[in-house]
DNA sequence: CAAGAATCCTGTCAGC
DNA sequence: TGCTGACAGGATTCTT
């Protein structure tokens, strides 16, 4: 999906566009996301002021003036953005369309239906089974060294794996995961307990990776497109995402490809070669 | 408990 | 051209 980079480009495109605007009708044309659309509570958004538009993790979270928050999740191949009513003609695969006061809409896009929507209260948003779980944000202090060692320490599984659970930081998916640990010159499939005395890397190299991907509008593979309906441009930086069989940027060795947990993993064998199987001299 | 596989769904692309 | 299979940014659930 969308990590975080294209959900907090999201974010902000969504904030300027929708931050006091009123909702003036919901149109749900498909209700089957990944989970059903509660369609008793569409009623409740009618009339609703969009206070502000925040992000936990990659959840989308819209503050509302009923005391409520709009939940949204772009899953692999969603999008959210705000066009002009009368511009608009629903396209296949634009399942919800949110009307607002001033002659534009949220529209929701999503292919794959692996997104989510929900209302929930705001007093519910700790504890609601989607945000309950989720690990420290990986541009804020909670994602500290002393942290990040202890977490990796308890793992046996690969580093890259780790990177990408949501209990462990939030907010790296497949692409940032591979583009960070080349930063931070450690191979994917080295083991995390063994990644954990190099908390003090990986931290940088995640943060650099994200923010930079930020300033870039995201990456778009396929489907992603911002609040204004732009792609991102940062797949023009990736340094090994899908560029296996190409020379790494570092030192031209040919970037390979491996699959762990039935995702693509991208790596540099000379720049990353301290991998978990590697013998001993 | 932790890690991997299977799963949800649709679109695209490579190969035949 | 058309078919088939593999694969794609995620996260949950089921098996080992």
């Amino acid at each position: 999906m969308p990590e975080l980079p294209e959900v907090e480009t999201t974010r902000r495109g969504l904030l300027s566009a929708v931050k006091g605007r009123h909702i003036e009708s919901v149109e749900l044309r498909r209700a089957d996301l990944r989970m059903p659309f509660p369609r008793r509570l569409a009623a409740k958004l009618a009339g609703a002021t969009i206070l502000d538009v925040r992000r936990r993790a990659k959840y989308l979270l819209l503050d509302l003036s009923t005391r409520d928050i709009l939940l949204v999740h772009l899953g692999m191949s969603g999008s959210f953005s705000v066009l002009h009513s009368d511009e608009h003609t629903p396209r296949t695969h634009d399942h919800e369309l949110f009307e607002l006061d001033n002659g534009t809409r949220m529209v929701f896009h999503d292919p794959r239906r692996f997104g989510v929507i929900d209302l929930l209260p705001k007093t519910a948003e700790t504890t609601h089974k989607l945000l309950a779980h989720l690990g420290p944000e990986p541009l804020s202090d909670a994602f500290s060294e002393t942290y990040l060692k202890t977490a990796l320490s308890k793992r046996s599984g690969p580093i890259k794996t780790a990177l990408m659970d949501q209990k462990l930081v939030v907010g790296v998916g497949n692409i940032y995961a591979s583009e960070s640990l080349f930063k931070a010159r450690i191979h994917p499939a080295e083991i995390a307990a063994k990644s954990a005395k190099k908390a003090a890397a990986i931290i940088p190299s995640v943060r650099t990776t994200l923010e930079a991907a930020i300033a870039s509008g995201g990456s778009t593979l396929r489907d992603y497109v911002g609040a204004n309906g732009s792609g991102g441009y940062f797949q023009h930086e990736f340094l090994v995402y899908e560029r296996d069989g190409k020379p790494c940027f570092v030192c031209g060795t040919t970037i390979q490809h491996l699959v762990q947990a039935g995702r693509s993993s991208y790596f540099c064998p000379r720049c990353q070669q301290n991998r978990a199987t590697r013998r001993k001299p």
